[in-house]
DNA sequence: AGCACGCCGACT
DNA sequence: GTCGGCGTGCTC
């Protein structure tokens, strides 16, 4: 493969590295006869006295390093008021009818642009455009909104323009003009009875008002082992920063998996408090944002895209569940919540809170360098910590499904009417369906990897891609009829405790019981009422949910994450462990059983022994080792093309570029490789890591390689991923 | 990123 | 013969 380096010519980045985005402006002197906006000048300077005609440079949601300019007449009507730098505008950009944008720069040329000579020279660019119009007030973004949309578009290497829509609803010109208030969030009532604090929530607490009192930025790491009451703390320390008349935003992973939290926030805060979900409308969601613009909201609770909303004077951002990878956004804007909300608190003199009760490696390692403050809740409230019991299954005779062990213990608790959790990450029946003659496992089309076997409905469904299928009849590689379901699923172990256990009230809880809306919620409701004996399910079942019948936690293959080739596969086995052992004895004496093959695993040794700083202790030397976060930082740049050849020869390319572009400097490249999974969705994939702290000159310089990569090898797409969650 | 234009396979 | 796949080119 030729290479072109020349493709890739840039000084390195520790080096003046290539122009900074550079902002396009028209140049001064362009004529603009004939055209509408200027009659409509000389109209207006009749009406209405003079007004001059603006030029605004405008940020679009476009991958492009530069801004676009616009012109603008301001008028007496409010979508037609004078723009400034903050206002969102609506505009036409290329074949689009409507971009709505952000104004960066506004200027009223001194001698008004009018039609004084001619049409434009030759090859100039054609006549600006005018804008359509000027979004109201509520959706500006200035101020600490706008330092950190400037600071998200630095540290992920994105075009500010890029990162705007996290910071307004999707369509705000659908919901504009009608008034009301958004409607009030409905959840079941819980008893919002003020509970007394424990002497280690009144610690945190009462550092909290003193930090929220200082008015000035800081983070703390609220450590509470599942059951210690981090909620209770959350939500004085809300009605403290209200108190102070300031407001606040509580982040959590999944607002359809945390409906107990949620009713408790809005049975303590009422009106001053509104939600943020997948079930909004887009006009809900424009009220929502126009009033916390206005005051009226003091409380945004929601996912991550909760953090951006315009609640004024915020004093606290609580990030609950601050582990949890779904911070991260997976795609463009990739950037992690969590950091975002520690910026966003340091650019309004917030208290940031993150709560976890297994903490990220990273926020753990803050703590430590004394970053972030820590609280500690160590200590369960109510019922004591369930007790986990290793099973070796090595040499059983079942290859997967229930131990005898388990099977006791199930019989045992259902005999005394109490509930059980049994977690098997695995959905569908079988992972695979092989041939018995000739050892072909089905396989996607465009995926390079077995398709799983699916019972209802009968079928073989790609998990990464959607690809599905009827099953075969026969092999169809050989022909040969007859075939070996290997590796089972949820689907295969419902039935495993169907037969066993034929009396018990079985839930199942996977994507595939899932699909209708707000299944999850029924499914859910149904075991915590009581309405089932058994809930069996994927990771879905380990979140934040609040069993108090549930005596029992099972979980079938303990150690099946630990295998992943990802340098966080043991962190993020020990916080989902961790989680559904959790889930067990909250009110009475709990117990959970790990099957496992791999019983002196040391990240099952921890989780059985609920010691988070053994764990932690270990993960971290190794992460030391190896070069890996929270020690060094890391960036994931994904490669990809139809044709292999194409896909391996730009990110040899790539990789050659970069590697004399970051040469004697302290970053360190790993690849070329192709990933882990080498082909998906009928593209073949090659990543690269970058290992160091790069500095916003490097990743700039580092995205511009990108697109000129693009550019060089056209059908190839490439990726950039500032701390990207995995590393495949 | 959209969105349209433009050039090669299986269907009413 | 056309519907439609996605390559590629541009956006003030």
């Amino acid at each position: 493969m030729v290479v072109d380096h020349r493709a890739f010519a840039s000084p390195g980045p520790a080096m003046d590295a290539r122009a900074p985005a550079r902002y396009h402006t028209a140049p001064e002197d362009r004529t603009t006869k004939g055209s509408g906006a200027m009659a409509a000048v000389r109209d207006s300077e009749k009406a209405a006295g003079p007004r001059s005609v603006q030029r605004l440079e405008v940020a679009l949601p476009v991958p492009l390093p530069q801004t676009f300019t616009y012109l603008h007449l301001p008028g007496d009507a409010e979508e037609a008021r004078v723009a400034t730098a903050g206002d969102l505008v609506e505009v036409v950009f290329g074949r689009r009818r409507s971009v709505s944008g952000l104004v960066v720069l506004a200027t009223e040329p001194a001698a008004p642009l009018d039609e004084a000579d001619g049409e434009p020279a030759a090859g100039a660019p054609r006549r600006l455009r005018d804008i359509t119009r000027v979004l109201p007030r509520e959706y500006r973004i200035d101020g600490e909104r706008r330092r950190l949309a400037d600071w998200i578009a630095a540290y992920y290497a994105l075009p500010l323009g890029e990162v705007l829509p996290l910071f307004h609803p999707p369509a705000p010109g659908t919901a504009l003009g009608k008034g009301g208030r958004a409607a009030p969030a409905r959840y079941p009532s819980v008893d919002a009875a003020i509970t007394a604090l424990t002497p280690a929530q009144v610690v945190a607490v009462e550092d909290g008002r003193r930090r929220l009192a200082e008015r000035t930025f800081s983070a703390m790491l609220l450590h509470g082992v599942t059951g210690s009451g981090k909620t209770e703390v959350y939500l004085t320390l809300i009605a403290a920063a209200l108190e102070a008349g300031r407001g606040a935003l509580f982040l959590l992973p999944e607002i359809a998996l945390t409906p107990q939290t949620l009713s408790r926030i809005a049975a303590r805060f009422g009106d001053r408090v509104a939600a943020i979900h997948s079930g909004l409308s887009a006009g809900q969601r424009c009220r929502v944002h126009e009033q916390a613009a206005r005051g009226e909201t003091r409380v945004v609770v929601g996912p991550r895209s909760a953090l951006f909303a315009p609640v004024g004077d915020l004093g606290l951002i609580v990030v609950d569940e601050e582990h949890e990878t779904s911070y991260k956004q997976d795609e463009k804007p990739r950037y992690h919540a969590r950091h975002a909300a520690l910026v966003r608190g340091r650019e309004c003199g917030a208290l940031v809170v993150l709560g976890s009760a297994t903490p990220d490696l990273e926020s753990l390692a803050n703590a430590r360098a004394g970053r972030y403050g820590l609280w500690e809740l160590p200590e369960r409230l109510g019922a004591p910590m369930p007790t986990i019991e290793v099973i070796d299954v090595r040499g059983g005779t079942a290859t997967d499904g229930l131990s005898p062990a388990l099977e006791q213990a199930l019989e045992e608790a259902l005999g005394r009417g109490e509930q059980a959790i049994i977690f098997y990450n695995r959905r569908g029946f079988a992972r695979s369906l092989q041939c018995a003659a000739c050892g072909a496992a089905a396989a996607c089309p465009d995926c390079d990897i077995a398709v799983t076997y699916h019972l209802r409905p009968r079928r073989l469904l790609c998990h990464y891609c959607g690809h599905m299928r009827p099953v075969p009849s026969s092999c169809e590689s050989c022909g040969h009829a007859t075939f070996l379901p290997s590796g089972a699923g949820t689907e295969r172990i419902e039935l495993q405790l169907q037969g066993r256990f034929p009396q018990a009230r079985l839930l199942r809880l996977d994507r595939d019981t899932t699909t209708g809306r707000d299944s999850h919620h029924r499914i859910l409701g149904a075991f915590a009422r009581g309405e089932a004996d058994i809930l069996l399910g994927t990771q879905m079942v380990a979140k934040g949910h609040h069993f108090p019948g549930v005596s029992l936690v099972g979980v079938l293959a303990a150690d099946d994450g630990l295998g992943m080739p990802d340098f966080r596969a043991a962190e993020r086995s020990f916080q989902l462990l961790s989680q559904v052992a959790g889930r067990a004895g909250r009110t009475a004496a709990g117990r959970v059983l790990l099957q496992t093959w791999q019983p002196e695993h040391p990240v099952i040794l921890a989780v059985a022994a609920h010691d988070f700083a053994a764990f932690a202790a270990t993960e971290l030397d190794m992460r030391r080792q190896l070069g890996y976060p929270p020690h060094r930082r890391l960036a994931r740049i994904g490669i990809a093309a139809r044709r292999q050849a194409d896909a391996a020869g730009a990110a040899a390319a790539l990789a050659g570029a970069l590697r004399e572009g970051f040469a004697g400097g302290a970053v360190t490249l790993l690849g070329p490789a192709p990933a882990v999974f080498e082909r998906l969705m009928d593209r073949y994939r090659f990543q690269i890591l970058v290992k160091g702290d790069l500095t916003v000159r490097q990743k700039e310089w580092l995205a511009g390689c990108l697109r000129s990569l693009a550019e060089s090898f056209p059908g190839v797409d490439a990726m950039l991923d500032i701390d990207p969650v995995s590393s495949y």
